[in-house]
DNA sequence: GATTTTATGTCAAGTAGTTGTCATTTATTT
DNA sequence: AAATAAATGACAACTACTTGACATAAAATC
């Protein structure tokens, strides 16, 4: 019947499924190289972005703390020392001993952080996500948020399991 | 009219597309870290296995030139150089000087590359795919495929209209 | 044949990500 | 009060990603 006498592969890997993984990939590495570059006048990578972004957030003015940011960008925690250290020596964020926990140290914006994040950084992010999702309705970018979700609970579960070590 | 009367914002980004991107982020630091965890005792990590799916695609038996492949992975010469060093030095593929073009060294997978791609490999990587993508239907990857490759074409042209410096 | 373009290698500096380990401080629990 | 747990900082080692710059070799063009 088949053309191509395949010599009985050991488990044929999901095509579609490489696929999927294979775009997002692609997807994440031009993101972090074109989102760079928007905001490259600035100096600002997209992890950095991405950090002012959570601490921007409603309900953040007062500080975050680092595990918790830790939890929320889904990066390490020796990974983020080193973005906070930049982003302090730059003068985007402060941090300042939690009134509740003094163990624990809370990362907020500085007042030129916030400001720039009103400012310039909108501007650039907003032409990049309009540029970046031409074509997009809106209906079209809740569904990509779905599958994204979808993807990420069951990595987030993958992952819990495979730290049981 | 508006019970939040809020200071007249600058540009208010997008907040789907804020959610999209994060999420976007979001994934690819999981993916990295729960992919390189699923074939971590076979020390590759997702770079490398990018990297080895390429080259055992069908038409590459005969190598692929480096800059074929930046292309196709979307990174950097000077970053893929690192890991084809590792994936070398491992012992996991090979270079050999094209017969058409003497420049050109054309990188394949080594006997022992191709062997463990096909086994151990495929085996690890199809437990991960079934595990991250439960709950997805055949049109949901296709769809979800699809998003990504539209996000990426958007952001290919945005890179291109940005390299003009 | 000489020039230009192309493919690659290499070195450097910077950022970002991982794990692992050890120390410190403080909260919590006993 | 003492032991334990938790949050953080500070290292180290490694991989991976970027850009920029310079060198080399060979192909393509003039």
């Amino acid at each position: 019947m088949s053309e191509h006498p395949s010599p009985a592969p050991h488990s044929k890997v999901d095509d579609l499924a490489n696929r999927l993984f294979f775009r997002l990939y692609q997807s994440a590495n031009l993101m972090h190289k074109s989102g760079t570059k928007a905001l490259e006048d600035m100096h600002i990578t997209t992890q950095q972005w991405a950090v002012i972004g959570a601490l921007a957030r409603d309900g953040a003015e007062d500080g975050i703390a680092v595990g918790e940011l830790t939890r929320f960008l889904m990066v390490s925690r020796q990974n983020l020392t080193g973005v906070l250290a930049r982003l302090e020596r730059d003068g985007l964020i402060e941090r300042v001993v939690s009134p509740h926990d003094s163990r624990s140290r809370l990362i907020r914006l500085s007042s030129h952080g916030r400001h720039l994040w009103r400012t310039d950084m909108s501007d650039r992010i907003s032409a990049f996500y309009e540029a970046a999702l031409e074509g997009f309705s809106t209906t079209d970018k809740i569904h990509a948020i779905h599958y994204l979700d979808k993807l990420l609970d069951n990595m987030r579960q993958l992952d819990e399991g495979q730290g049981e070590s």
